[in-house]
DNA sequence: GCCTCTGTTCTATTACTTGTATAACAGATA
DNA sequence: TATCTGTTATACAAGTAATAGAACAGAGGC
């Protein structure tokens, strides 16, 4: 799995271990039922403590993301083909989309640069599974 | 101008303060121009110190969202109809959008949820600007 | 001139977050 | 037994979030 962080970005780092981690699932390559690198590999791997990691594993694991057992580490729990979203999971999310599209249009992106860049990402994400 | 804040909730109240404003320039209610309140006002009306305020305006401004004149307070610089985004702007917005839809995507929202979702968006922000 | 409004700056405090660090524990496996 | 896994606990340093009080400077009204 490659996994690529930024140590100097704002965003702090189990939180751009967790967006990555959601995007290769997205992508699909992790799949339900493939295993993540136990928190200590990763650390090493990525230069970082392991509790960092592990704060990254738990956000995934809340989220419902992830399964994490105690002897077979952190293994995908979800993926695009795993069913319809868990109640109240829509609403939240369009709550958020709504603040990220605001921003777009308040910055001058057009209806149509919006859903455009939308359908971009949606297509990138169905291309790489095939 | 409304502005409701939840003061139990994760999200830091300045950020709140910035992501309602900025809903409210995307919508119409607030166009290029118009003046918000004072830091000191708004903290009064919304039960929290004007440094909170304070620092969500300053984000705003660097942001370019809006001009702060020592005089006459803050006012929105930019709306949907100031022209096309700053450079760069569009490519790192879109790359939030990744990340925001592949956790749609991952929690089983289908790419048409998501477009159908982001239409009704942009269409309330239409809708209201009439 | 005086008063009041505006944002700005400074210092301070409290509480929480982020990331690192070390250590120990428990379960599974070779 | 030794080693791998996640889990838990504690601690520390640095930064962030929010509050608070005080003071300053510019602009406007009376």
């Amino acid at each position: 799995m490659l996994l690529t962080i930024d140590l100097d970005s704002d965003t702090p780092i189990y939180q751009q271990i967790r967006d990555r981690v959601l995007e290769a699932v997205a992508t699909g390559s992790l799949r339900a039922g493939d295993p993540l690198p136990s928190t200590r590999q990763l650390g090493v791997d990525l230069g970082i403590n392991f509790h960092t990691v592990s704060k990254a594993y738990d956000l995934l694991r809340q989220e419902g993301v992830i399964r994490i057992n105690r002897k077979s580490g952190a293994v995908v729990r979800r993926d695009h083909t795993s069913g319809p979203p868990d109640a109240g999971f829509a609403d939240a999310w369009q709550a958020r989309l709504r603040t990220l599209l605001a921003e777009a249009t308040t910055h001058g992106l057009t209806r149509d640069d919006v859903l455009g860049r939308s359908q971009d990402v949606l297509d990138g994400f169905e291309g790489e599974r095939s």
